[in-house]
DNA sequence: TTTAAATATTAATATATTCTAATATGTTAA
DNA sequence: TTAACATATTAGAATATATTAATATTTAAA
């Protein structure tokens, strides 16, 4: 059971980095090679590389080779169903607390 | 938009600890308290306190005192739906390593 | 078969997180 | 108003993470 609890957690810090989230969004809708993570990004190679890697390892995203180069895609749809309903949660908590400062 | 991936971590960070889930999992279905949790967890009172006080300021729990006890619930149903999303595509993962492994 | 393009890895530093132990604060009852 | 119970906070050491710069690897084309 905890490891359980650990493993959930493994899986989470996936989500727990702003620049990975800035890739899995990107990577919402269809694959992309990591040049495409480049111009769309902004970020540096070695960071996208590396970031993927850790989302490789974690599971939560596959590639394949094509040629030169190498496309990502997500793992599984529903890890946008979990990023769609936290960003839901974290929009409604910020409206919450907009009402409350116009008090 | 950058800033809202970085608020957007910072709540998933609150996910991406095994102690921490551990307790979301035990206030999934009602509140409890400090005590209710050392109880049901094992945690030591410090540990505890530090992560239920990590939860309350990114906005993940909220508590209310009642005589000596402060009892903390979530703030929002939808961390539970998030939380057992993240969970079936973990055991989505599992089941698919575990199917690969015995071929 | 060398070169260039695409991607991956490594090393190093800076920063963040976690836990434990000790101590402080708040609340009620004696 | 003091004792005791419940919870919170602080400090410090150990570990983990993120970023940048430099270098290595892989692939295809010249």
């Amino acid at each position: 059971m905890r490891e359980l609890y650990r493993m959930h957690a493994e899986m989470c810090k996936v989500f727990s980095n702003p620049t990975r989230l800035e890739i899995l969004h990107l990577l919402r809708y269809d694959e992309l090679s990591v040049t495409g993570l480049i111009e769309k990004s902004k970020l540096s190679q070695a960071n996208i590389s590396q970031h993927l890697a850790i989302m490789k390892a974690r599971g939560v995203v596959v590639s394949r080779r094509d040629g030169k180069n190498m496309y990502y895609r997500l793992a599984n749809p529903k890890i946008v169903r979990a990023f769609d309903i936290i960003r839901d949660a974290l929009i409604e908590k910020m409206n919450k607390e907009r009402a409350v400062a116009k008090l």
